[in-house]
DNA sequence: AAGTCATCCAACCGCCCCGGC
DNA sequence: TGCCGGGGCGGTTGGATGACT
């Protein structure tokens, strides 16, 4: 039946902190470090959930943190990052000291989508928008729906009942075909670089070790230290501009 | 001055992953 | 090996504030 609460939501606050309960968070974590969310709320003394308290301490109290507006520099790497890693802020984040992954998400949907916009750039894909047709493959679920029906769901797919309403019939207007398209670094970044005369998979260039998705098998055959001097140079990751190791969780 | 709309951002929600048992 | 709980993440919400009419 669902997973338990992660508090007792009957008894604790809710909304925006007040001074006193975030001088009680910052004066717990200092005596006592960060440690167990769940119980630090009872043992500080808050009738907070401990989610509340770790994202209050994460993305507002946390003594590091940098305040203020983001340096030209920062959108830039930003925009760089989110056409490399997708909408992973937390990884993002972790390239920019002293941001927060919530900070910079909601800077990246309310001026960094615009500026990309004025550009003419599609801020989910990071392509000029008039491209955004092009390149493009074609799914026709309505295509898959009769397949399935053919071979009795092969796929495993779960259909509600009113997902096999046709579409047209509800909303014809709506086109509800999905669209994949290459990422758009793809047809931008260098040819990869080869590796004792292998190349290198683009998992692997990223420095991500035994990966399911690595294709080379390189990544996941120990490749005894050598993935940091080889792989793409997207975003400078080997020239020394970025250290893509610590893309790492923070 | 008052009402309405747009924007910003702190906080919440629900899901997923991972480690411990 | 499977289950459970805690932590972390991305998406979304809603209140506060400013801009505009």
């Amino acid at each position: 039946m669902g997973r338990s609460p992660c508090c007792e939501k009957a008894h604790t606050n809710k909304g925006a902190w007040t001074k006193e309960e975030d001088d009680r968070l910052i004066a717990y974590i200092r005596a006592h470090g960060e440690g167990c969310w769940r119980s630090l709320p009872k043992a500080a003394g808050l009738l907070r959930c401990g989610k509340s308290c770790r994202l209050r301490w994460i993305n507002y109290l946390r003594p590091d943190l940098k305040r203020g507006n983001f340096t030209e520099e920062e959108d830039e790497l930003i925009i760089k990052l989110h056409g490399l890693l997708g909408n992973k802020w937390s990884l993002i984040a972790g390239r920019l000291p002293g941001r927060t992954d919530n900070e910079i998400k909601n800077y990246w949907n309310t001026h960094i989508r615009r500026k990309l916009l004025n550009r003419g750039i599609d801020p989910a894909t990071h392509r000029p928008l008039n491209e955004a047709s092009q390149d493009v493959t074609t799914i026709s679920f309505s295509g898959v729906k009769e397949e399935k029906d053919k071979l009795g769901n092969p796929n495993g797919f779960i259909i509600k009942e009113e997902e096999k309403i046709p579409v047209q019939e509800r909303c014809p207007d709506l086109n509800l075909d999905l669209r994949i398209s290459p990422p758009h670094h793809q047809t931008t970044q260098p040819e990869p670089l080869k590796t004792g005369g292998r190349i290198l998979c683009f998992i692997c260039s990223l420095g991500i070790k035994n990966s399911k998705d690595c294709t080379c098998s390189i990544g996941s055959s120990s490749s005894s230290g050598s993935s940091n001097s080889s792989g793409y140079d997207f975003l400078g990751l080997n020239s020394g501009l970025l250290d893509y190791r610590s893309l790492e969780m923070k």
